[in-house]
RNA sequence: GGGCUUGUAGCUCAGGUGGUUAGAGCGCUACACUGAUAAUGUAGAGGUCCGUGGUUCGAGUCCACGCAAGCCCA
């Protein structure tokens, strides 16, 4: 049996080829289920939970990096001996799938239920959905993401929706769902609200001109001091109930007068905004001076302060309609107060922004509301967006124009000039002026906007934000500042959960209620809602309608709209409840999967509990709030545990100039393509070499291009390199295994650095850094091991006997390759199968059918060795000098040369270069190496201090050390090596010196070319004598011999014979002396110098001549 | 407006705990190698370490304030 031999490897083709050997020989499943416990008690299990994506629309290029990421953690893993199942999903539901939906059939929400039910609306969602399964599951297949994707979760489905309802209830009888109201977009005209989605409609945004006013807040307690705030929309200021400031803005009072009464007043407001509010011009007038009615008001700046000293003051309610108790009318702090407009000083109405609410909410202030005809509380304004009775002023008048009021008219006052005029009479405007600015309106009617308390139902998130934020403290975070920083902050602040949502394609929410909203029910499951039908129907039995269609709502075995919309049920008074309209927020849906996903508590018990929490999770950074807060909230809150024990966002992946890959723009990446072209291993080791996962991706074709030539080239390379020869010498690995130390320094070196490399590969795939992986496996494979073991061993595989050496040679090598083989199979999982394959199949050295049935490398801590992994890198650095030395004088590595000098500062250095010596000298083509110590009397030496050292004792002290070091001769630093320390002078004192403290190097060596770097120099001599001539000729002659050799397409093993013509003395000297040699290294059996060759022979260019050369077979 | 992230060579990225010549790959230029060869090696050019202050004997690294880009949230 041979090792495959390739002569252009396809990456695409090549995946392809495994990918069809993995589903014919049902690696996936094999790689699950071989990694089962191995008894019952055992739990090896490592729980990936899979964020489900949405199949409404085509993958992109950033889910082939999501993907790859969750793919290699699960592939380690099973290496390391853990059971991975991983189960597939799919979000199923909202907005995205209904917008779809109403382009498709052209239509607006508006229509659902007038020109389509919501019956077929749904159905047609429930197709839209699983459009593109296929695309999504071919994909998934060709980049070759591991995840099961026969028995996937399906949030649409009824029993994943029944878990949900689970859910829900667990949540509502620990009294953690409740219904409160949130303030949202809300258009009186038509009576609704809007979602965000229907605010961000192009046109909706509008420039309007409004009446701003300035108002006046009296302090509590002083004579005439006022708080100035501003506002756009003076309707609310009657809701006013606390003022925010900026904790760290500057703060000013100014004595000045009103301009509409003409009252002295002092004012506070921002620093920032005064020159805003007072006029340059009256900067030297006196406030004796003032008189009422001067149009330039004098004013003087008497106190600065921050605005946190303002915290806590109380004022005098604005307009008291409504009276509420302390703490209302505080200036309390809000992080977003700003100086660009306004004062500096923001009012806050309760009931009128979400800013406000949020805010008030946490202070425990009350906001402005009155009791409607049933006892509930309700906003001054009602839902017409009209003031309510107690506003005796403004009773029925709308808070914008929704009467349709010519407001061309003189006459026309809206109702925000009217209240600006009553605050001026009253003293309690310092300024009322129009402003121009952009302000939303419903895009159905055209009317303004606002913002408005409405009903909805909440998860009481911060009932147990503590314990929230504490267990988010075990989770592993990847980057950690995610799970610090963006998330850590998201739950400090975090709000109750708005569960409803207006809409049709989603999970009904499980609560009926009476009309009367007093008693209420939460269904937990179908078997409830069945007892809870029979029991209506039994009650309501003479309702014959009504019966019929609970029965009938029942029998849809369908938990969606509209059938659980049509069920009607019984309260314990034996009213008639009917379901909330609402449906919840889709983030439950996706949140909740841990246990939906096997239809927890209704079945699998076992297995949820068994594979919760998850070991591990991925998905894009901007999930923070959602899959990850939902998972996070629900566990905690109805488990009292984490949903996941390690977490890796990832980031974005952008086009190659840095910007958002968009279809529209045209500079979205086709995965498909991708892959088809480049084949899934390059793609995937380019997005996980090239950045860290939660680093922004600049994603380059060219990077894919580089990454296949470099990395997968030279592994590429090596392998056939080592095939070409294991192949002709038979190697199978039969015979035993040569030990460490009959093997060869080089060979040790790179066994030593292999283990380092396992050992650091295992830790960064076990700290979730997949990149730092990646980079070492690479520059391992290129620089270790291709550009130096196999180019210094090339001969030991094509030369000589099959003896121990050989076989040590190309143990060694396949050691390398399978090894290589395994540590990169998360990443590049088809190549790497391919590589295992090859060598294994031959070997059979491992029972394995596949590189990902295998496990995971040991590193063997018996074989690194440091003190030779430092030899050889002293052998690397010293060859590249010489190189770079022969490189200046212009002297090709093929002309030998007869010495290198070396100066040796210790006998530690000298002990590991003659280690390396021969390495060194064939690696550079020079005969001997000569170590220069200080008896040679020719070195020059040069110190420097020991920062680092010096530093840390001296500190203050280190210029002058320094200036004192520099200034030491070859005397002194002599003397500091023969008693090992040295009196140092310093201006004003005397320090003592030990070797430690200074770093010896040698500088020069006088008359010789020196190349330095770090400790290491290195002389040439560049002197070629006749000898090294004639040797450096016949090193060329081989070399062309050899190229017309192969121009000739001859074997390896084929033997010539060849003839030269003779030419000048020296070449023809180089070509006797060296004979034996010439023709070993060419295979040739004769080699003879005529006088004159015929016509068929070939001119050899040799750098300044030129030989006629013959060769014959 | 707030939170978080990023900013180092033309490009993509490394640069534990501060230490005196800031590195790699690609690209570019030159040379070499030629039985791994549609490969490979060596060298060279290329830097305001985003900016400004500060701490320190010493800052790419620590602190503050900015700037730019991105994400999420308002």
């Amino acid at each position: 049996m041979k090792y495959p031999e390739y002569k252009n490897p396809d990456y695409a083709q090549i995946a392809e080829e495994m990918l069809a050997y993995w589903q014919q020989n049902h690696i996936f499943q094999k790689s699950v289920e071989s990694r089962a416990g191995k008894d019952s008690m055992e739990t090896n299990a490592f729980t990936f939970y899979e964020g489900p994506p949405s199949a409404n629309g085509t993958p992109g290029i950033h889910h082939v990096m999501a993907r790859t990421i969750k793919d290699i953690f699960c592939r380690y893993k099973t290496l390391k001996g853990y059971q991975v199942k991983r189960k597939g999903g799919w979000d199923t539901h909202g907005l995205p799938v209904e917008l779809q939906v109403e382009k498709q059939l052209g239509i607006t929400k508006e229509d659902i239920g007038k020109k389509i039910s919501v019956e077929e609306y749904n159905q047609r969602c429930r197709e839209a959905v699983m459009k593109f399964k296929g695309e999504w599951d071919d994909l998934t297949r060709k980049m070759g993401y591991w995840v099961d994707l026969d028995d996937p979760y399906i949030t649409f489905e009824q029993n994943y929706m029944e878990s949900l309802w689970y859910l829900l209830k667990m949540f509502y009888e620990k009294g953690l769902l409740y219904k409160g109201y949130t303030i949202q977009p809300y258009s009186p005209a038509a009576g609704t609200g809007l979602s965000s989605h229907e605010l961000n409609m192009p046109g909706t945004y509008k420039d309007v001109k409004d009446t701003s006013v300035t108002a006046q807040f009296k302090i509590r307690g002083t004579e005439n001091d006022y708080l100035l705030a501003w506002t756009t929309t003076p309707w609310t200021l009657p809701a006013n109930s606390a003022i925010a400031v900026g904790e760290d803005i500057d703060y000013i009072k100014v004595k000045t007068f009103n301009p509409y009464t003409y009252q002295p007043v002092n004012v506070i407001l921002a620093k920032d905004r005064f020159d805003v509010y007072f006029n340059k011009k009256a900067k030297d007038l006196l406030l004796e001076n003032y008189n009422p009615g001067d149009s330039l008001i004098p004013y003087e700046v008497v106190e600065v302060f921050k605005g946190k000293n303002l915290i806590g003051t109380q004022y005098e309610q604005l307009m008291p309609y409504v009276p509420l108790p302390a703490p209302a009318f505080t200036v309390v702090a809000g992080d977003y107060v700003n100086t660009e407009d306004g004062t500096g000083l923001v009012h806050l109405a309760k009931t009128f922004g979400a800013d406000d609410f949020r805010t008030l909410e946490q202070h425990n202030i009350p906001g402005i509301m009155v009791k409607d005809e049933n006892g509930k509380d309700v906003p001054i304004v009602d839902k017409r967006g009209r003031f309510v009775e107690e506003i005796t002023d403004f009773a029925g008048m709308p808070v914008k124009n929704y009467d349709d009021e010519d407001e061309s008219d003189p006459e026309y006052k809206s109702t925000d000039v009217k209240i600006a005029i009553k605050l001026k009479e009253e003293n309690k405007a310092f300024r009322v002026e129009k402003f121009v600015h952009s302000y939303p309106h419903c895009w159905r009617t055209d009317k303004p906007v606002l913002y408005y308390p409405l009903e909805s139902w909440f998860i009481k998130t911060t009932a147990l934000k503590n314990r929230l934020v504490a267990l988010n403290k075990t989770i592993n975070w990847k980057p950690e500042s995610t799970g610090t920083g963006r998330f850590g902050n998201w739950l400090e602040n975090l709000v109750d959960w708005n569960l409803s949502r207006s809409r049709f394609w989603g999970t009904p929410l499980p609560i009926w209620r009476t009309e009367d909203e007093k008693e209420e029910k939460c269904i937990g499951s179908v078997a409830e809602l069945r007892e809870e039908v029979a029991k209506a129907n039994e009650v309501f039995a003479h309702e014959e309608a009504l019966v019929r269609k609970n029965k009938e709502a029942l029998a849809k075995e369908d938990l969606h709209r509209p059938y659980v919309d049509d069920i009607v049920l019984v309260s314990e008074s034996g009213e008639k409840m009917y379901r909330e309209a609402d449906l919840i927020d889709v983030w439950f849906d996706s949140g909740a999967m841990p246990y939906a996903q096997w239809h927890y508590p209704f079945e699998n018990k076992e297995i949820f509990e068994e594979n919760f929490p998850a070991d591990f999770i991925s998905e894009g950074v901007d999930q923070t709030r959602g899959w990850f807060f939902t998972l996070h909230a629900i566990a905690g809150m109805l488990f009292d545990n984490v949903a996941f024990k390690n977490v890796l966002s990832t980031g974005l992946v952008l086009d190659k100039n840095g910007n958002k890959m968009s279809k529209r723009l045209g500079n979205a990446v086709d995965p498909f393509s991708t892959l088809k072209t480049y084949g899934p291993d390059a793609t995937r080791w380019y997005m996980v070499a090239n950045a860290n996962p939660w680093d922004n991706l600049r994603f380059d074709l060219e990077g894919i291009k580089e990454v296949t030539r470099r990395f997968f080239g030279t592994l590429q390379n090596t392998y056939s390199f080592f095939a070409l020869y294991a192949n002709l010498d038979g190697f199978t690995y039969a015979e035993e295994e040569v030990p460490l130390v009959k093997r060869t320094e080089s060979d040790r070196w790179i066994i030593s650095k292999l283990n380092s490399l396992i050992r650091e590969v295992d830790e960064a795939y076990m700290n979730y850094e997949p990149t730092k992986a990646a980079r070492l496996i690479q520059d391992f494979t290129v620089d270790d091991l291709s550009n130096w073991y196999v180019r210094l061993n090339r001969k030991r595989f094509w030369q000589g006997a099959y003896d121990q050496n050989k076989q040590a040679a190309y143990q060694t090598l396949y050691t390398c390759l399978v090894t290589l083989a395994k540590l990169a199979s998360s990443i590049a999982p088809f190549y790497t199968e391919r590589l295992y394959r090859d060598l294994n199949t031959v070997t059979r050295k491992e029972p394995f059918e596949s590189v990902h049935l295998s496990d995971f490398p040991v590193s063997k801590q018996e074989a690194i060795d440091a003190d030779l992994e430092a030899k050889m890198q002293l052998a690397q650095n010293t060859s590249s000098l010489v190189h770079s030395l022969r490189k200046q004088h212009t002297i090709k590595v093929r002309q030998p040369l007869s010495k290198i000098l070396i100066p040796v500062l210790n006998d530690d250095f000298k002990r590991r270069v003659q280690a390396v010596e021969n390495l060194i000298l064939s690696e550079v083509n020079v005969k001997d190496i000569e170590y220069i110590d200080d008896t040679s009397g020719i070195l020059v030496k040069k110190i420097k201090p020991n920062f680092r050292k010096l530093g840390k004792q001296f500190g203050p002290k280190m210029k002058d050390i320094t200036s004192a070091i520099a200034n030491m001769g070859q005397a002194e630093i002599n003397r500091l090596e023969q008693e090992q320390q040295y009196e140092l002078d310093l201006p004003d004192e005397r320090i003592k010196l030990t070797m430690e403290d200074v770093e010896i190097t040698s500088e020069d060596i006088p008359g010789w070319s020196v190349a330095r770097e770090g400790n290491i120099t290195v002389a040439l001599d560049i002197h070629v004598t006749d000898e090294l001539r004639k040797e450096g000729i016949a090193r060329d002659l081989v070399n062309r011999i050899q190229n017309l050799r192969k121009e000739m397409g001859l074997d390896v093993q084929d033997k010539i014979k060849v003839s030269i013509e003779k030419s000048d003395e020296l070449v023809n000297a180089a070509i006797q002396t060296h004979k034996d040699y010439i023709c070993a290294e060419t295979q040739a059996l004769s080699l003879i110098l005529t006088e004159q060759l015929n016509h068929e022979a070939k001119v050899l260019d040799m750098d300044d001549r030129q030989l006629k050369i013959k060769i014959e077979v």
